[in-house]
DNA sequence: ACAAAAGTGTTCCTAATACACCCATGA
DNA sequence: TCATGGGTGTATTAGGAACACTTTTGT
């Protein structure tokens, strides 16, 4: 008989929790969105959204649900697992194993974040000034573990492309790179390897703002590509 | 009140399990290791060690646990969770969700799989001969991104070291990269390349087998090294 | 004419590749 | 002396890094 799996059905004690990190990029800025908690752990702080995967949904699918009920945020450009969080003692209230993701959105200007049933409130901020977060260290852990990996993608894939506008110029697209590395970057060299890397087309429009135009692109795909390697 | 955490208790049905892939390298093959079932489903089917993660538990600590009780492998070189896998229907019983780990031991012949509890056997497969797996496709998905990931960290850190004994010559490193590629590698080119990363020493010591003695190296440090860059 | 941002080429240097022979040992 | 695997150097090429001025527009 089957008994580790009796024992397990038995001891149903673990709750599943899908965390969503969701970046995005405005006013020059990586900002993170982050809700205002009603309910208690932590009532009034912030935190990562989330909630509890139910018996019938995916992972994915549970992440994407929340997101929506806690924040109004509904169509992502770009969604990836991170890591599952399943130390003992994350949640006060229970055995709580977090798989958590990281989502991307472009054009936040144009998202209404509502204030919902589970949270007073939806707002980005920068990571720069991430106020204290609830659940103690570990909504902070997650957090920083997906800033970390979003770094890495910056300089092994094409994902700046996913915090884009459909139309942009290249000199958006070198701002995203100078932000996430906090450093400047040579115009000529970057516009040389990006365009080397084939990653982009040139339309046939300009953007005017202050100065010369800019000559927009729009991205060949935004299907996630990789680059370089040790040996 | 804080209903959403009330009604995920009610329902508490979800299952976690922590599934471990056991690379290993011997006889020049990249190996992975399997249990051979004892209770349904799949008895009689090989499958990836594995079982359910308790309440008092980390996921590590259950990776290593199951891993123990399964093949009676104890102590590793390297683990790292890979991905979790969480389909509605993976699992014929429950509602599974898995936590799946990636370890590498060296030294293979050193190490006694003992038949157990729980598996009625545990034995190492080359990758490139698996058989049927039990879990319908689960298995092999979880298999499939192991491998998928193992050598993709080939390419870009130092993880091969863990798959070495202490002592090893730089053909045997290099032997590791050929299997993994499934491809010849320039001998000098490759030398020089591993000695400019300051991975390895060399010892005083030789080792003679056929032909020339080799001079013996050992890791700097095992621990994880990235390299390179998009931008 | 000036301010503001876009756009553009060359030189230098480092690192990747391709390639073939001699060396130390045991049988 | 032969078979076996270990060990070594150079020339070519491709790509990364550093660097400053001209262009186009609005005001």
């Amino acid at each position: 008989m089957p008994t580790k799996f009796n024992d397990a059905v038995k001891n149903w004690k673990l709750l599943v929790a899908a965390d969503i990190v969701v970046f995005t990029f405005c006013d020059s800025e990586l900002k993170v969105l982050l809700v205002k908690r009603k309910y208690a752990p932590g009532v009034g702080k912030w935190a990562i959204p989330g909630g509890f995967v139910r018996e019938t949904e995916s992972l994915e699918t549970a992440a994407l649900r929340e997101l929506k009920e806690e924040t109004g945020l509904e169509k992502e450009g770009y969604l990836e697992q991170l890591y599952t969080f399943g130390d003992v003692a994350r949640d006060p209230r229970a055995r709580v194993i977090s798989v958590s993701f990281l989502v991307l959105v472009n054009e936040p200007e144009k998202i209404k974040l509502k204030s919902t049933d589970d949270a007073t409130e939806a707002k980005w901020f920068s990571v720069k000034k991430i106020p204290e977060l609830s659940f103690g260290q570990s909504h902070k852990e997650i957090l920083i573990y997906a800033l970390k990996r979003l770094r890495w993608k910056f300089e092994y894939t094409n994902v700046a492309l996913s915090l884009l506008p459909e139309h942009f110029t290249l000199s958006d697209l070198q701002q995203i790179y100078e932000t996430m590395y906090n450093d400047k970057v040579d115009k000529r060299n970057f516009r040389k390897k990006i365009l080397s890397l084939d990653l982009v087309e040139p339309l046939e429009q300009v953007r005017q703002e202050a100065g010369r135009p800019a000559l927009l692109y729009k991205a060949k795909s935004k299907k996630l590509k990789m680059f370089a390697r040790i040996y």
